[in-house]
DNA sequence: CCTACTGTGTATATCTATATGTACAGTATA
DNA sequence: TATACTGTACATATAGATATACACAGTAGG
């Protein structure tokens, strides 16, 4: 099983931080199905070219976030988590930046219709580089 | 010239960004006009009960940003810019929020409908607190 | 039951961010 | 020009984040 992660190693994102946000949207995303069996630590590290503990400190990570479920001796999981409670867990880091945006706005006295003005201008600025 | 800032000592944000962040505000929203001279770095310093030297160094910052002008000997003023210039400087932050916001969301699929509801009630749930 | 694979715990190196004290230098004005 | 105010430079302490090596422990299958 091959994870599809790229990692820009001149990035001044932290390197377990990348692995964690792509490995996150892919699951929540749904392109990781539950019950998918993940790579190995030492072989997910082989790819991306880090140490294991970087690996296993993103596994970690997400289990204790729920999403993923872990068992020595067999491997790392996609975990089952209740549709409801998925779909929550998609959108949750999505509305906290959302609110952030819109908390930075009313701070430099924006008003809503300016603030609606400037999502749309971001949507239409980032839907077009994809 | 008292300068109406918060500061919450046991929050991760760290104390120079949290006077920063309001400050900038201050400016940004017109609350400070151009030309006012602020407090000197030791009252200041007083005020927020920090160093010297923390206060030193969001003036740099902000200068660094174009926003103060600060001579040694006389003080620290509010620099004078552009009002376009301003308007742009006052909505840069907003902006790249929001692109941030629609990027977290894209990574999980959200559609532009979907995304325009999590706006929304991102609006709807922060001027509610104020 | 042994081998080859899983994850785990401990100890540690390195770097960067945050915050500080103190001595120095420029400016204005009484 | 002396004094009392401005900002500045330098040296440094501390804590936390990031990343690592290596020895240990559980699991499954030939």
């Amino acid at each position: 099983m091959k994870i599809p992660i790229t990692v820009a190693t001149d990035s001044a994102e932290p390197l377990y931080y990348q692995i964690e946000v792509q490995l996150r949207a892919l699951i929540l995303s749904g392109q990781l199905p539950e019950g998918t069996l993940l790579p190995s630590i030492r072989e997910f590290a082989q790819d991306v070219a880090c140490s294991v503990i970087t690996i296993r400190r993103v596994y970690q990570d997400l289990e204790n976030e729920g999403i993923l479920r872990t068992k020595q001796g067999t491997g790392t999981f996609v975990a089952s988590v209740g549709a409801g409670v998925r779909e929550s867990y998609r959108t949750d880091a999505v509305l906290a930046a959302m609110k952030e945006a819109v908390a930075t706005g009313l701070r430099v006295k924006c008003t809503e219709d300016e603030l609606r003005g400037l999502f749309e201008q971001a949507l239409k600025e980032v839907s077009g580089e994809a």
